[in-house]
DNA sequence: TCTTGTCTTGCGGGAACCCGCAAATTTTCC
DNA sequence: GGAAAATTTGCGGGTTCCCGCAAGACAAGA
């Protein structure tokens, strides 16, 4: 049995490494990447088909290495072990999980009797293992009541890199009122309107508060910005 | 001689703990606090006069503390140890460095070595010791060519929380011609206004897309951010 | 003093945004 | 199949944003 560690601080990979060869004797080979590029490589020549690796790396994230290993081989088994439950990293992580895998999502702060225990369950028994704290996100995502929906989500996410409601209109293939109530929900659901006694009315600029709110909030974050980015620049042309 | 260790990843405070008995045979006593608002306290009470810390903790975080610590003792001399050189932390932090105070600023991606030197350098001989790449940081960011002015940074981050030109042009005692020729100023030095064939005029919402371009650039970043909405609630009675 | 440069302010207009209303369309569910 | 619910779309208008133009305000320097 191989597994494969991906991960940019060596304080953490040789915390890593160790924990896997303790939670794992049947573990013969331990290979180590350092970064979400190299990791793609070393999941494609060594064929491992166990990974634990970080979210939030530089050089590539963990969310899209994940996703070019699992479109190759969506049987991998992996581990996600992050410092963040950003409910924009869960949201990431679960829009790229392919139907069946397995995988588990803990934090960095968890003992190192559940890392083990995540180690064995997703790797031996083959189990969803995922962290209470995260799991509450997922929840709070789902759970109409702050969540957004996907369309909800993606709209925020053009909005955010900057995009003018025709735009989005056009790339979404929208009415362009259609946008416009979308992002009304949007600013209904981040409760944009105003706190309580805060000053005069129009003291916000909805559309740039909302992001605001959810980068606040975590609901965006950097990471999630850069993919959108990427994505926007890849459809056309650029 | 005291050292006070401020880090929230138990990892990394005892990588550090280990590097300052290494470096510092004359320190007697090494302490601990494992975020923010605890440090600020052993701080206080231990009168430690040397800090090492890092950025980016939850709960509070590095710059308001080292703030708060220095507000209480000028003369303190702190080492951030951190694992980003955002514009925005090198910014948040040359702001708070009191008159005369000797700092420094590593990355945690610096050789063992490098380390122990910025550790004596900054304690024993009272130089300031910043990171050849944090140092590229601070010299763009000063570099008119880039660099954002203080008075644009700080729109900046004004628009970024959501406030319009209105609230804006109130708070910061302007008139709202001027807010816009500022933010006007904003637009051209963010290269905001389209790349080469990159589709239609109006693709863009400047205002939106500045705040995008900006995050992108880490010359803002989620801490700046949370940064500006607290003073910004404070500022009113909220 | 007069010039030169930078910064601020006012005015005006075109474009984009925010949103209520109501009809048309699609989806959902019995 | 048909009714109820949710989405999508168009229209219209009030507001804010974006910005060219030009007239003051202030400082530095010949």
């Amino acid at each position: 049995m191989k597994v494969l560690i991906i991960e940019d601080d060596p304080l953490h990979r040789s915390y890593l490494h160790e924990a896997v060869r303790a939670a794992l004797p049947e573990c013969d080979t331990v290979l180590e990447a350092e970064n979400g590029h190299a990791g793609e490589v070393q999941a494609r020549q060594s064929r491992a088909e166990h990974v634990v690796m970080d979210l939030q790396m530089s050089e590539r994230n963990g969310i899209e290495a994940a996703r070019t290993i699992w479109r190759e081989r969506p049987d991998t088994k992996i581990l996600f072990w992050s410092n963040y439950s950003d409910e924009a990293y869960v949201r990431g992580v679960a829009r790229i999980v392919p139907e069946g895998a397995t995988y588990g999502y803990v934090l960095k702060s968890t003992s190192d009797e559940r890392l083990k225990l995540a180690l064995r369950g997703v790797f031996i028994e083959s189990q969803c293992v995922i962290d209470r704290e995260v799991r509450g996100i997922q929840q709070k995502s789902l759970g109409t009541a702050h969540g957004l929906s996907d369309a909800e989500y993606e709209i925020l996410v053009d909005v955010a890199l900057g995009l003018t409601d025709k735009a989005i209109a056009q790339r979404k293939k929208l009415s362009l009122r259609s946008v416009q109530n979308r992002l009304q929900q949007l600013y209904e659901k981040l409760d944009v309107y105003e706190g309580p006694g805060n000053g005069p009315e129009g003291w916000y600029n909805l559309r740039m508060r909302a992001v605001a709110v959810a980068l606040l909030r975590k609901v965006l974050n950097a990471s999630a910005l850069e993919r959108g980015e990427r994505e926007l620049r890849s459809a056309r042309g650029n």
